[in-house]
DNA sequence: CTGGTCACCTGGAAGC
DNA sequence: TGCTTCCAGGTGACCA
C-alpha cells in the first residue's frame, strides 16, 4: 500500500493519538510478519511513545520507560499494511488484524492482509542498523542538495528507475512515485543513471520532491486502496500521469503510455516525452 | 559490487 | 456462476 507519502500521512494521523501517551497493553495475534513478533509486548508495555518519526517508508516509534530509558519500535507497512485508530472499545479484530497497541482511551491496530509488513524493536538508534542504515537521504530534507543527489545517482550504472526504487540513493520512492517522478522529469526509466546529465539529475530531484509533496498534501490518496488512520476512504485524489495507464494517452503529448518490466516490477512511461 | 530470480502472502480483477 | 491466471504499493536472500 504505502510509499513515502502514505507513510507520512499515516504518521501525521497517528501522532496526536500516540505521542506522549503510555502503551497500556499490546495484543499480538500473529506469530510473525516479516520478523517474529514475539518479545514486542515485553518491550512495549508501559513505555511512553515520545515521538513518532518517519524514515523513508519506515515509522520509528521512539519510546521511553519510567527510567527514561529509550528504545525504538520500527514498523513497515509492506504492500498491504495500514494503521487505524479506534476509540475504546474497539471492534473485534478481523483475520488480518495482527497487532493492537492499546492506550488509555484508544488503540491503534495494524491490519495487513499480505503480511509483508514488519515490526521490530531496537534498544539503540535504529539508524545505525539494518535496514535503516542502508537508506539514502530523505528526499524532502532540504539538506540534500541537487549536486549531492546528482553525484550519488550518477555513481550507478543500473537503469535509473531501479536506482530510484532501491532506496539507497534516495529513500522512500516506490514503484508509483518512481514512475511519476521520471515522467515529470522527462527521463526514460531504462536510462542508465550514470548517463543522466547533472542538469537532468537536478530536474529529477525537483520532480521527486514535487510529486511526493503533492501526494502528501492530497492525503496520500494516490493509492486506490489507501485509507487514513480513521478509516476514511481512499480515492484517487491525484490522477497518475503514467502509472497504471498502459495504452492510454500521455497527458502531455497524447502518445500511448508504455509498460515495461524492470527488476520484476511494472514501469509505466511515455516513450515520446521521456528520453 | 552487479544483476537476475525467487520467496514471502492474500485478494481482487480479468479471462474463459 | 465458477475456475484459473495474472497482478499488486516492498524487501531481502541467494546465486552466478
Amino acid at each position: 500500500m504505502p510509499e513515502l507519502p502514505e507513510v507520512e500521512v499515516t504518521r501525521m494521523g497517528l501522532a496526536p493519538s500516540v505521542e506522549g501517551r503510555r502503551i497500556e497493553d499490546v495484543r499480538i495475534r500473529t506469530p510473525r510478519l516479516r520478523s517474529p513478533l514475539a518479545g514486542l509486548r515485553e518491550h512495549l508495555c508501559g513505555r511512553i511513545v515520545e515521538r513518532l518519526e518517519r524514515r523513508g517508508k519506515y515509522l520509528i516509534w521512539r519510546c521511553r520507560d519510567e527510567c527514561a530509558c529509550t528504545g525504538f519500535l520500527v514498523t513497515h507497512l509492506g504492500m498491504s499494511g495500514r494503521w487505524r485508530i479506534w476509540p475504546l472499545p474497539a471492534p473485534e479484530p478481523g483475520p488480518h488484524d495482527h497487532v493492537d497497541l492499546v492506550f488509555s482511551d484508544c488503540l491503534v491496530r495494524l491490519t495487513d492482509a499480505r503480511r509483508f509488513g514488519d515490526m521490530r524493536w531496537f534498544d539503540d538508534d535504529p539508524g545505525r542498523h539494518p535496514p535503516l542504515n542502508a537508506l539514502g537521504p530523505e528526499p524532502l530534507d532540504a539538506a540534500l542538495t541537487p549536486g549531492a543527489f546528482a553525484r550519488r545517482l550518477r555513481a550507478h550504472r543500473a537503469p535509473v528507475k531501479e536506482v530510484l526504487m532501491a532506496g539507497r540513493v534516495i529513500a522512500g520512492c516506490g514503484n508509483i512515485y518512481a514512475c511519476e517522478s521520471l515522467f515529470e522529469a522527462g527521463i526514460h526509466p531504462a536510462r542508465a543513471a550514470s548517463r543522466i546529465s547533472e542538469a537532468r539529475c537536478e530536474r529529477l530531484l525537483a520532480a521527486v520532491r514535487a510529486v511526493l509533496e503533492r501526494a502528501i498534501a492530497a492525503g496520500g490518496s494516490t493509492l486506490r486502496d489507501f485509507h487514513g488512520v480513521s478509516g476514511e476512504n481512499g480515492y484517487f485524489a491525484l490522477e497518475a500521469g503514467v502509472y497504471g495507464r498502459e495504452g492510454r494517452p500521455c497527458p502531455r503529448c497524447g502518445a500511448p503510455i508504455a509498460r515495461i518490466v524492470q527488476a520484476g516490477r511494472s514501469t509505466y512511461y511515455c516513450p515520446h516525452c521521456q528520453r
